[in-house]
DNA sequence: CAGCGATCGTCAGCGTCTTGTCAGCTCATC
DNA sequence: GATGAGCTGACAAGACGCTGACGATCGCTG
């Protein structure tokens, strides 16, 4: 799960970005309304954490433009008063959830987590690619009919590649997803966990398109 | 089991809030039409008893954004008046149950625990998954026959488990649902509450899905 | 009120699983 | 056959979950 903070309060920020890294989400942090503004446009993420008090360009701007550019992931907003009609504005400018500082740190994961549930609840539970089948309620795969233990990354990168039915995805792209960041020496840990899939489903189940990447084997052949 | 309390005279809700409480649930308090709209949107609640009498946004309205907006919890609507043209316009809101001031309290809690049930499918009072009995009327349980001696928590996770067939429950969800605030630290609570119950049930009872959650075993293979 | 048992959160230590890294290898491609 | 992208086995650090122990709390009983 990918998430981005944006608040302009550096402390505050960090304080954010460590508990959501402990509780499991990849992190960015935008100090400024542009800075937000352009990563919401250009990343992709499964949610926003916005402080409506901002340099450059006001949260509830940003927060517009993404709606008005069909940027559609959760966002909850943070704000320093408490009081009606900015909370009100900041549903009507299609916030998703608000939260009044001073928070509890745990209130604000408890509904980061609430949200992405809901915004995920509407999808199916299970994927199937070739012989490949995800059940994302149980997080468990088989594969040709026979039951295979993934480890949370495998499950990621297989669920990442049976999304992209056909499509070769690169190294790199499975490195931003899994990990947040594209940094570059990542490459071999794809590849070790490609080999590690392989070992456990099949040696043709990833097939290697060399110099493009990776894709499911039979997902549209 | 989550439960959303809306009611505007404090005594009542707190009235209820106990009773509630006494009776597993953890509960949740809304004093206005606003306060209980958005938490029944954010939040993630089995159950929610809903006044009509609301200040700023009436119980009706409230009832209607939330059925509107796709959220499908059981709700109990509550009114002062006995009357039946109240009644049919909750129902046709999409209200699930009805009781009529003054209620005893054990009859709301009756029906609460009905409508969860129906909620989930099951039409008896016991719920059975892989080898697990429970009866949530005794608050008994058995597995593969025989019987089993739980405490209040232990027989809450496991019904939260059983509800949720299949699927895998993260600790954090687990403390939610079983405390009602996911506070980060809980979860070596809960991972002590699962042994204790695969001390008393059987080891294999309960998966574990390394870096998900847990499952019951056997509940929807 | 003291004593007892049951419950349950917390802590610390342990074992296992996961995963990034490295070094050397294979093989496709030109 | 030269080159470099990708593969693979080994390894170690760290994450994760398990477990036994302990103590605080609560309700019950004498």
């Amino acid at each position: 799960m990918r998430a981005l903070i944006v608040e302009d309060e550096t402390d505050v920020a960090a304080d954010i970005a460590q508990a959501m890294q402990e509780a499991g989400f990849v992190v960015d942090v935008a100090s400024d309304g542009e800075d937000a503004w352009f990563r919401g446009n250009t990343e992709d993420y499964d949610v926003a954490i916005l402080d409506l008090g901002l340099p450059r360009i006001d949260g509830l701007t940003v927060l517009r433009r993404w709606r008005s550019e069909q940027r559609s992931f959760p966002i909850i907003i943070l704000s320093a008063r408490n009081d009606w009609t900015e909370r009100v504005a900041g549903i009507e400018a299609g916030a998703d959830d608000y939260l009044g500082k001073p928070f509890e740190i745990g209130e604000l994961i408890a509904r980061v987590r609430g949200l992405i549930r809901r915004a995920a609840g509407h999808t199916s539970a299970s994927i199937a690619a070739g012989k490949l089948l995800l059940d994302t309620n149980r997080m468990s795969a088989t594969y040709a009919g026979r039951p295979v233990r993934l480890s949370q990354l495998e499950f990621r990168l297989l669920h990442y590649l049976a999304h992209q039915t056909g499509r070769a995805v690169s190294a790199g792209e499975l490195a931003e997803h899994l990990y947040g960041a594209a940094d570059p020496g990542d490459a071999n840990a794809i590849e070790a966990l490609v080999m590690r899939l392989r070992r456990k489903l099949d040696a043709d189940a990833i097939e290697t398109r060399r110099g493009f990447g990776y894709l499911l084997a039979g997902s549209g052949e």
